[in-house]
RNA sequence: CGGGGCGUAGCGCAGCCUGGUUAGCGCGCCUGCCUUGGGAGCAGGAGGUCGGCAGUUCAAAUCUGCUCGCCCCGACCA
């Protein structure tokens, strides 16, 4: 490709609205424009990665087994409605009309299409295991779209769907695509994490999210430093303390009432009485499609909602308003207890090895000190609730946590029966009876996964681009374009690499020596040829590794074999990565 | 949806508070000269219904109302 001949338009300026560096320096190598609130187009460039990318994903794909189908983006209604999804997807879920008034939504995932056409084609367990997967555009009408590609309502993903006969067949299925993902985001020469996260809104057993570890990552993850446990935070456990020596040892004091006016949050609480925060415990109410529930945490922890909301078998819980606290408790906020509440009470593992602590007295402007289990507060159940935090311990070794930032590029679900249940998708077994195909699904961001990619691997100058998803491998940059010599051996080089089948960008512009250098470093390609006037008297050229400024200059004749070898060595290198 | 902010040339911004000639600046773009190993220099030039609509006024980028779009923080989410 010649420089002159492609749509390029790199940017000296930073754009006022992009906030992290990938959505900046896309923007700035002229790889993406935006055309409405997270809805972008890409640009050559852009889309040079993006078929980078999904071209790794095919390949591995099909290694793995899987199919490739192109499904519908509109997508009817009553699929939706079979599901139930066509309720509970919300707002993300565009909705649409056609000219008849008939409802059909723009397809944020495609289970709903794939699980009909398995009901459809699939009959007998000789036709499993199956999978099937497609890349292409999806939407999802986010509430707040930010951080440019990295979060849109327009998107690229690579979504596939596994069928098996049963549960081992899904864990067949499910390691296939696990470690399918793993080589994938390695080829693509990044540096990730795999870690337990929750099935959320699509459902299912179990779950592992592929995260790309960068600053900006949007997504906190938790991993053990000696084993290899490691989850999203939404998921993670921390060790159960067993009841702690200083409580075992303790003498139970007498329950005593405190008066504690205008105390309301832990911290003020437990300054006024002169007691730590993981001396208190506090009772948050929940509404729940299964009633209002009363929990209780250590002063110092976090709820997890979503662990609530599991433990509950509830889709959404949702804390209490002031008026229902006063409702439940007697008291406004700031002052709930759980002694005397008739609301079922759910207590965080780590409350059960409390003694003597404190809670609200549900009365206005008064707490209890010296609380105790069993004499005073009947708990229903004690389950994990909890968010884990800095200190905390690993849940299976118990050596310290680990908190770091992610970008989350793949996510794989065991997705169990809901769909096949809600579709109606089985299948005749060797006995000839009919059962419900056990499904998994698996998702990749697209661009995404490129956008990750420049998190992880930027400097001041722009992006750099591991080697497997550079747009070209090398330029060209003849650094003074009025002398003929430069620009003929630069044309003989573009020439003699395109027929070795490098992927190379020819700058063959008329602009000065330091346009094309900044042009070359912001746009990240991964090798720099350089021909100069002074090399090239004496035959030879100049390569400069763009990673890290390293440069070595060659016999011109010798280029196409260095180049091999550095292209070579750079897609190894990102293999072990 | 709550809170904050922004819409002026392709991009980044000033002007608005305190209304008044031809709406500026930097980058980019076009022409010419010159220059060529890290975003050169000089000269000339093109490019704007100041987001839209309505109002106040002799007069609106500037004041008022409505509206549309966008960004940031939060709740939510891949």
């Amino acid at each position: 490709m010649r420089y002159s001949q492609l749509m390029l338009p790199t940017l000296k300026e930073d754009p006022a609205e992009a906030e992290v560096i990938s959505h900046r320096l896309m923007f700035r190598a002229g790889m993406i424009r935006k055309v409405a609130a997270g809805i972008y187009s890409f640009l050559p460039l852009g889309l040079r990665v993006i078929q980078k990318v999904e071209r790794i994903i095919r390949e591995e794909m099909n290694r793995a087994g899987a199919q490739e189908v192109l499904l519908p983006c509109v997508q009817p209604a009553e699929l939706w409605m079979e599901s139930h999804r066509w309720q509970e997807y919300g707002k993300d879920l565009l909705r649409i009309e056609d000219r008849h008034s008939r409802d059909y939504c723009f397809g944020p995932t495609h289970e709903e299409v794939i699980t009909d056409i398995a009901r459809r084609e699939i009959r007998s367990y000789r036709q499993m295991p199956l999978n099937f997967y497609q890349i292409q555009t999806k939407f999802r009408d986010e509430i707040r779209p930010r951080f440019g590609v990295m979060r849109c309502r327009e998107f690229i993903m690579k979504d596939a769907y596994s069928f098996d006969t049963d549960e081992v067949g899904l864990g067949k299925s499910y390691q296939k695509m696990y470690e399918a993902y793993t080589r994938i985001f390695t080829r693509c020469g990044l540096t990730f994490e795999v870690v337990e996260a929750e099935t959320g809104l699509i459902g299912g057993t179990a779950s592992h999210e592929f995260m790309v570890l960068a600053e900006t990552g949007e997504e906190t993850i938790v991993s053990c430093q000696s084993c290899n446990y490691a989850a999203n935070i939404q998921k993670a456990e921390a060790k159960r303390t067993r009841l702690r020596a200083r409580s075992a040892k303790k003498i139970i004091n007498p329950l005593k009432k405190v008066e504690t006016p205008d105390k309301k949050t832990v911290e003020e609480v437990t300054k006024f009485l002169k007691v730590m925060p993981e001396d208190l415990v506090k009772t948050l109410i929940f509404e729940t499609e299964q009633g209002v529930v009363a929990t209780l945490i250590q002063g110092d922890h976090e709820i997890n909602e979503s662990k609530l909301g599991n433990l509950l078998g509830c889709d959404e819980v949702k804390l209490a308003s002031d008026d229902l606290v006063l409702e439940v408790t007697g008291a406004p906020k700031g002052y709930a207890g759980p002694i005397g509440l008739s609301v079922k009470v759910i207590g965080d593992y780590a409350v059960e090895s409390m003694v003597n602590f404190v809670t609200g007295a549900n009365e206005q402007d008064a707490h209890y000190i010296n609380v105790n289990l069993g004499r005073d507060v009947k708990v229903d159940q004690f389950a994990d609730l909890r968010m884990v935090k800095e200190g905390d311990l690993c849940p299976r070794c118990g050596k310290s946590l680990n908190f770091s930032r992610g970008i989350e590029v793949g996510h794989i679900f065991k997705l169990g029966t809901k769909y096949s249940k809600a579709l109606r998708a089985t299948y005749l077994d060797e006995n000839g009876r009919e059962r419900e195909i056990v499904m998994g699904c698996y998702g990749i961001g697209v661009a995404r996964t490129a956008a990750a990619a420049i998190e992880q691997y930027h400097d001041e100058d722009g992006i750099i681009w591991p080697m497997p998803i550079a747009p070209f491998q090398v330029i060209v940059v003849p650094v003074n374009s009025k002398i003929e010599a430069l620009m003929e051996t630069a044309e003989e080089i573009y020439r003699l690499l395109v027929n070795n089948a490098v992927e190379v960008l020819l700058d063959d512009r008329d602009s000065s020596p330091g346009v094309k250098f900044k042009d070359a470093d912001l746009i990240g390609v991964p090798l720099r040829v350089t021909i100069g006037e002074k090399n090239l008297k004496k035959g030879l050229v100049e390569i400069r590794r763009r990673k890290n400024g390293e440069t070595t200059v060659i016999e011109k004749d010798r280029i196409v074999e260095a180049i091999s070898a550095l292209i070579h060595e750079e897609v190894k290198g990102s293999l072990h990565a």
